[in-house]
Parts: C-alpha cells; structure tokens; sequence
DNA sequence: ACAATAACTTTCCATCTCGGAAAGTTATAT
DNA sequence: ATATAACTTTCCGAGATGGAAAGTTATTGT
C-alpha cells in the first residue's frame, strides 16, 4: 500500500471504531468508547495511546462526582487521517462502498 | 467485534485489496493481483492460501504459452462475506460514506 | 534426454501486534 | 488513614505478517 492514504494505525478494526464514534461525537468518555467497543480497560487504553501518540486525539480531564474522567477527541489531524483512510477505503472497494 | 458481519479475514489490508479486485473482475491471475498489490510471491501465496482454506476464493488453471497460470475468483460465499463487510464498514463509518 | 526456467508453494525466521490479567498510579471519597 | 474510582503499565502468550530461500511440478530449449 505505497499510496498512503491508507493509515495502518487507523484500520485496526477497534481503533476504526474509536475514531468512527469520534468523528461524529466530538467528546467522549473512556468508559463510553469502552463498552462501546467492549473491550478491557487495558486494551482500550493501549489504543487510546497509540492515537495519541501520532497525535490523532487528544484528552480533556473534568470532573464527574468529583472523580477525574477522560473525555476524548479527534485533532484536526485525526479527522483528516480518518477522512483520508475512509476515502482510501472507498476507492479499494470501489463500487461497492 | 461480536457482531460477526464484521470479517477479520477480509479486513486484513492485502486480503481487503484482494478481495475488492476479485469482486470487480470476475477473474484475476496470480501475477496480476501480485503487482496490483506490490508483495511477493510468496506473500501474496499465503493470502490466496488463507482466502481458499476458508472458501472465499478459488482457482483455475489455464495455460498461457504453455505455461500453467492460475486464475482466481471469488466464491458465492466469498462474494456474500466482502459485501457484508463492506456493509459492516459502512455501518461503523456511518456518516462519512 | 537433460538442464534451465516458469510459476507458484512451503519453510524458516524475525518482527509486530493484540489481547487478557495482574499490578501500579493518582486523586478523591469515607 | 484506607478504600475506591479511573485509568495506565507491565507481563506474558498467541497469532499475524513479511521477506528470503528452498522446494515443486510442468514445460521449453538444445
């Protein structure tokens, strides 16, 4: 895949799914993207860091019964890899998507 | 991924770009998908491999200058299986497409 | 008839990724 | 002071992936 619309960090199917629900939430909790996908906690924090370390979301802590939660969202770069990817994804299986 | 539209042996990125070629073409050979691709032989034989064991794609013999080439298609489960994760794709995706 | 070649397939290996479980952190509630 | 919430990291084991090299089988060239 020389063409390098096609993002390998994005298309691991859970983190597809991460970037999905946050490309048309703007916000979401951890515990939220979490069930959403229905993996561990770990795991899912594992990809969260990937994300974050291309820079592709980031974090915002507030406060929920006084407990610290994290809330996250795509950066312009993420919204524009996710966009770039899908429209990778559309022109493989051209016709059909 | 409980929901079992969603086909890990399609999603993988070569067997995906596989996948949506066959779908489009009817017939492939062997050389033909391999460049389409950029992988080696052997590469590109364990994916073919892979996509026969579970039934997706098969082959055909046929001579070319008295060589022996295969020709791939994929079968009707194959076909079924691509569409619905393409279908699984854009439920995930859903709003970009 | 025999070596060379085409067209793959398998094996060998080294790397990468993924996931669950368990342990570790840090801040807050009791 | 201790327990608990909300994650994060570490540990470990399994499976995927890729290239290179070796192995197959049939066919062509001499």
């Amino acid at each position: 895949m020389e063409n390098s619309k096609f993002d390998n960090i994005i298309h691991a199917p859970n983190r597809l799914q991460i970037c999905a629900l946050l490309s048309s939430l703007e916000q979401v909790e951890f515990r939220v993207i979490r069930d959403e996908l229905g993996v561990s906690d770990s795991v899912l924090s594992k990809h969260i860091k990937q994300l974050e370390d291309v820079c592709y979301i980031k974090q915002k802590k507030s406060k929920v019964n006084g407990r610290e939660r994290r809330w996250f969202h795509l950066t312009t770069k993420g919204r524009r890899a996710f966009e770039l990817h899908v429209e990778e994804l559309k022109r493989i299986v051209r016709g059909l998507l």
